[in-house]
DNA sequence: TCTGGCTTTGTACGTGCGTC
DNA sequence: GACGCACGTACAAAGCCAGA
């Protein structure tokens, strides 16, 4: 997810005796706040004092850093160096992920919110058992192994509990890789924009909107591990979808390149591109704000 | 040279929002 | 409520490029 540059910030035995015992150093036992703050910034996360100082006149604390977004780091470094704001950046978004809250940008945290509250105009896709709300079902009775096909119950490699909170944004670096129908059905499962699809998967073919979501989750999950997408990455999606979903059709998601094709098709390779866009688009931006 | 992956470009469609 | 506009997304195709 962080592209090729990864920086490396787990501290070393010693320094992590010394953190230790320096967080642990505080008058009445517990560290203060801005101590904390410190640590975490020169031990942990490895950056510089300035980078510390910067983020003390902020006000900013390590409660702060636990919900900050990616857009508060471009706030915060505006009109500092680049290099500074590239290397702390990289290591917030690793710790981030790594105490299980991986940082979002408000705009996804939108786009998230706008799939999980469908407008009246856009439920269709929620509403389609027996004109039950489909949520209200989701809510009453989410035991998805019962539905699945036996083959795929046996792949449930992880205990859905904990992750099944809704509210938590999902880090998919911490599911199996590569995919599996298992992993797949983990992922959706985790997943607050999952849960729907998994519950309308097992009684029939998806619609569209529900398609496109699951393609979307796909490929967010895919491009966690890898920057790039092959052929053989496709079909095993495709294969990891119609097998978890045998009312589906794998073409759906996946055409292959072909004598009248010059390009793959299908939802997947088709969210993976524009993806690409987004993201390329963002990098620019993000990149031209700092100039 | 061929193949596969990526970029760019264009079209179509759906949705949200403001205006009347 | 109808309409137009902006925006996002899905999809397809042409062309470029790197590696075998």
């Amino acid at each position: 997810m962080n592209g090729n540059m990864t920086v490396k910030c787990e501290p070393i035995s010693e320094e992590a005796e010394l953190f230790n015992s320096l967080v642990a150093a505080g008058d009445d036992g517990q560290p203060l706040p801005q101590q904390d703050l410190r640590f975490l910034c020169l031990y942990r996360l490895k950056v510089t004092q300035e980078t510390v100082e910067l983020l003390e006149a902020q006000k900013i604390d390590v409660e702060c850093l636990r919900k900050m977004r990616i857009e508060d780091v471009d706030v915060l470094f505006e009109g500092k160096p680049l290099g500074s704001k590239i290397l702390f950046r990289e290591a917030f978004l690793e710790w981030r992920d790594e105490i299980g809250l991986p940082c979002q940008s408000i705009k996804s945290i939108g786009d998230r919110k706008r799939y999980s509250e469908p407008s009246p105009a856009s439920s269709s896709s929620f509403d389609l058992l027996g004109g039950t709300p489909l949520k209200q079902q989701l809510l009453t009775s989410p035991n998805w192994d019962e539905c699945l096909p036996p083959a795929v119950q046996l792949f449930g490699e992880r205990d859905a509990n904990g992750q099944r909170d809704g509210a938590a944004p999902v880090s998919y670096r911490s599911f199996q890789w590569p995919m599996t129908p298992g992993t797949l059905k983990d992922v959706l499962s985790s997943s607050p924009i999952g849960q729907p699809i998994l519950a309308r998967g097992c009684l029939g073919s998806l619609s569209k909107s529900l398609q496109y979501q699951l393609a979307a989750i796909i490929i967010d999950y895919h491009m966690e591990f890898e920057t790039k997408i092959t052929t053989p990455q496709l079909e095993n999606y495709a294969y990891c979808i119609t097998t978890l979903f045998p009312h589906e059709n794998a073409q759906t998601y996946h055409i292959p390149r072909g004598p009248n094709r010059r390009n793959p098709g299908g939802s997947l390779y088709s969210r993976f591109i524009n993806q690409k866009i987004s993201k390329k688009a963002l990098a620019i931006g993000s990149t031209m704000a700092t100039t």
